[in-house]
DNA sequence: GGACACATGTAACGGGTTACATGATTTC
DNA sequence: GAAATCATGTAACCCGTTACATGTGTCC
């Protein structure tokens, strides 16, 4: 058997660790908890939570309703201690997943109301988000969240989320925009003078000198600071 | 053989429309393309030209360089089409993978430092994103860039990446600052009040009223409109 | 007491990644 | 002419998803 953790493996950890869980409840509240910033399978879970407890990082205690079994799992001193080691290790890098950029780029093959219906999608998509996030906020406000006692920590999340989603409204609602003034996709001198005009004002600055010159800077430059 | 196309299957499309290309160039260039919107292996590239040429929707033409072969793939007219259809159907959800929210969770468990370090590594992450996004920007700017005469769509691409990288960098270091006012990770009064502090804060709207009564709308609101 | 939703998973398939391999070109 | 790097992929493993299966309360 693989002995390798993977993040998914500790993203079950950690909600583990928070209390005891069944496999289904874990399942089901990844929703709430990891589900938009490391999004699984609920089948993912099962195997996992098992793979976890045949390394002992897991424990599983059985019970039964019925003939129907079913499994609680809390965390063990060892599944605590991977924990603590794996927060001191690098993470891996912010990762996005989003196909209405690929359909930004091959447009003109399709019509302009195809165009507008994607962009439409983006903003439900992050209008939902929105709407769940205004959800934990309230939870949060009337004092009743289950992790209400780490707001502290989850205030960061929270923060992040709605930034993000904001953005990402914004964004969709200034593309609709533009593309409404729009009469078709094809490449035109005015569209991409537009365009051009879009990315000088975009904040973000830019490499200040030309690449070619890197491998030898000027001495100057090299000269230790007075 | 598998018959259904994954939105990997129309990236790669997408790829090959815009020019022909080598599954050696395809595999490489993905990171100026579609690296940050839909991230893929190497290896996952490789294997896809070869379903979609057994598809019919790419063509492989064999070339040597001494006795090593390679393939240049150009799409089909029915890769065209395949293309035109899916720009018609419903996207995937934006998602994202981000493990440091992970580890913000279970913090507590870890030292300070660690989650310092944490942050600052998705600082760093943006930061060379945004350097990404800056150099594109100055090849736009320049009148250079390998998709120039597009323009008008790779602006709405690079206005999404800046504000998005700009949130995310923003957020890290608003993040960074607070942390470093605490004293440790444990839960305290003082902190928890901060925290909510800020989620009242943050620009999004709350659930007005509360659930328990949607199942039963009031006879009003039933009315067709005047 | 039949239908339906909830609870609790398992099996199989395929997409994605990591590791490896080999020919050509450049460097020194 | 040896070493390092670039070019061009292949093979194998495993994670993730989709589909299915079975038991249990609940509604009417």
């Amino acid at each position: 058997m693989r002995d390798q953790l993977t993040t998914t493996s500790y993203a079950v950890l950690a909600q583990v660790a928070v209390r005891p869980w069944s496999a289904y409840e874990l399942a089901e509240q990844r929703v709430r908890y990891f589900r938009y910033v490391w999004p699984r399978a609920e089948s993912a879970i099962y195997r996992e939570v098992k793979r976890l407890a045949a390394m002992g990082l897991l424990e599983g205690r059985k019970e039964y309703t019925g003939k129907r079994p079913r499994t609680i799992y809390s965390i063990t001193a060892d599944g605590k201690e991977e924990l603590r080691e794996w927060l001191g290790t690098p993470i891996s890098p912010f990762s996005m997943e989003f196909e209405a950029m690929l359909r930004i780029f091959v447009a003109p093959l399709g019509t302009r109301d195809d165009l507008l219906g994607t962009l439409e999608q983006v903003r439900a998509d992050a209008h939902e988000m929105l709407r769940f996030a205004g959800e934990v906020k309230q939870e949060f406000i009337d004092g009743i969240n289950v992790t209400q006692d780490q707001a502290y920590l989850r205030a960061l999340a929270v923060d992040f989320f709605i930034s993000l989603l904001r953005t990402v409204e914004a964004w969709s609602q200034r593309t609709l925009a533009e593309i409404e003034t729009w009469d078709d996709l094809m490449p035109s001198e005015e569209k991409n003078e537009r365009g051009l005009q879009t990315i000088r004002q975009l904040p973000v600055r830019t490499p200040g000198e030309s690449l070619k010159d890197v491998s030898k800077p000027p001495k100057s430059q090299m000269r230790p600071r007075s």
